[in-house]
DNA sequence: TTGTAGGCGTTATCAT
DNA sequence: ATGATAACGCCTACAA
């Protein structure tokens, strides 16, 4: 046996023409029920299973598919979004091809010339950190494309992304309204643009209640956790702070290692949710925005697109809340 | 503009043959310079890519796709799984196609399905827990196939799993050895094969330490953390328990939450690491088999299948390993 | 209800 | 080095 059984294998076997099969095979009614058996008894005898890349290249045809960009599917942040996206493609007939950048722009680049030439239907993307791909000279036509999680200069596509700024804020509002005045911001690298602009939630906080901003506590090279419970040690026994902003959950879970090693403790509220948040004690204060919720609305805006919606593009901003459990207070 | 740009459009753009435009898009030396120029002036000016579906249904090009079926992408288990099975992937230039199964058979056999139809080249797949495709009547070719964590009764597939009896018989034989004599086993449905292994481990380790085992101390139904944290600390209150293997990690979650309510703890082990089990103390000790092996292990099991492995089909056991931390100590 | 002819975008064959 | 022509597996006209 040389390759796959095609549908003219079938229509051979059956007796009957191709196109009949096709009928029959895409569930087309108009076919007698003598011909119906035959064709279905070629298929079981043959193992035919039809083939979708051959059927997706007629005009009017789509893949069904979708593609999502992410940075590292084994990282939980980014496989709540994907699990998000999958289940809803799934809703709607689709199936979905992932890729991770692992952060690395070249990388995304070849993804998105990749899934391009696999001609998905829709493209969701988290950009990379690093310097990525000039959008606004890929030439059209792209699929419905919707940006996720970072914003992204390009206004032929949509974006999702959280209130980065509004969660900073609403987490450092609650130290500063329980007494801190020496809070401390720690997180990862301003090139990240949601850290840039949960550091400025940070300091919107700050100004609101009065409080003059010391550079001295506002951390931004806390790449892994042992790297944020390092700085942390530090803050506490050399700056006297009397409060945390955990820019991140790496950052949040290096707060409790400090706290461990130290024995010492101040107020912390983190950014993004973690497992061990709810098991630690007191639980760790954290502004959740709802990545599951994020994953969904970009895929529901890919298919919106899909299914004709032209209105312009727009960038849809979720909000973060406050989820208070106890590490707010010390 | 109708639809995408051809090659036929850039051809005819830049007065070549189409077959010309075929061979250049391809990499193919043998161009001449001023043609080469021509036809990427055209593929620019048309914003021309090239078309992988069609590509792909000419004979003896593949899709260069993989197929993956998990329970469920939100799951760090599965995700973990499902980001080393990409990045393996990714390294041999391959895509993913993930879709989730959500245990439940009849959306596993389609996506089984639709995977094929769509041409993958390898499939990777975690069977659900209920009863799935018979898979010994699906008639070939089928591509390189590879189950993954859990058996299945087929000899013409790869598998890998990990070796739960062993896994549970070093944490259950690692307690008894410690002086426990009253061990609980608290794990979900035996429904589940890797519980039924990982039980039949902790009964070998029983009967090897010459303990004799209560049926009172095996609970089978914590299918969540909290259905774990009732039983346990019933066992605590009621059977005077001095030792818990939990067999997955939301039964060893669950130990964690009745330890804290009830103010009571023994010695415990877990099954599979989890992020908290660090963070709480004494940290937990888990029995660990690594998932991130196991899918790398899969793919390269497709690749080397795919570039002409036609040795027997075998079952890859992947060891356990006991990682002590402290809280088998109680 | 069934069949015939043609084309989708690509690559392979065989010429020039 | 380049090109004309025929597949690949399927589906959409348009007959019959």
């Amino acid at each position: 046996m040389s390759g796959n059984p095609t549908m003219n294998d079938v229509a051979r076997e059956a007796n009957v023409a191709l196109k009949t099969v096709s009928r029959y095979v895409n569930g087309e009614t108009n076919i007698g029920a003598p011909l119906a058996t035959r064709i279905q008894e070629a298929i079981d005898a043959l193992g035919y299973r039809r083939n979708l890349a051959a059927a997706s290249i007629r005009p009017g045809r789509t893949s069904r598919m979708l593609g999502l960009i992410i940075g590292d599917l084994s990282n939980p942040y980014y496989s709540t979004i994907a699990g998000a996206i999958e289940s809803t493609a799934s809703d709607h007939g689709y199936l979905l091809t992932i890729g991770s950048s692992d952060e690395d722009g070249r990388r995304h680049d070849q993804l998105v010339d990749r899934l391009m030439e696999q001609r998905v239907d829709g493209l969701i993307i988290v950009p990379p950190t690093g310097a990525a791909r000039d959008w606004s000279k890929l030439p059209p036509p792209i699929p419905a494309l919707v940006f996720l999680d970072r914003p992204v200069d390009f206004d032929q596509a949509d974006a999702v992304v959280a209130d980065n700024a509004g969660g900073a804020r609403l987490a450092t509002a609650a130290l500063a309204e329980r007494g801190g005045r020496r809070i401390a911001f720690v997180g990862d690298s301003l090139d990240i643009s949601t850290m840039r602009e949960r550091l400025a939630g940070y300091r919107t906080a700050l100004i609101e209640h009065g409080v003059r901003e010391d550079p001295e506590l506002v951390v931004t090279d806390a790449h892994r956790s042992v790297d944020a419970a390092v700085a942390i040690r530090r803050l506490l026994n050399e700056r006297a702070i009397d409060g945390i902003f955990a820019a991140n959950n790496r950052a949040a879970v290096g707060a409790l290692m400090a706290f461990r090693d130290s024995g010492a403790r101040v107020p912390l509220i983190g950014f993004d949710d973690f497992e061990a948040a709810t098991l630690s004690t007191p639980a760790v204060s954290v502004v959740s925005h709802d990545i599951t919720l994020m994953g969904e609305a970009a895929a529901e805006i890919v298919f919106a697109r899909l299914s004709g919606d032209t209105s312009a593009r727009r960038t849809h901003v979720l909000p973060a809340t406050l989820v208070l459990r106890g590490s707010e207070d010390g």
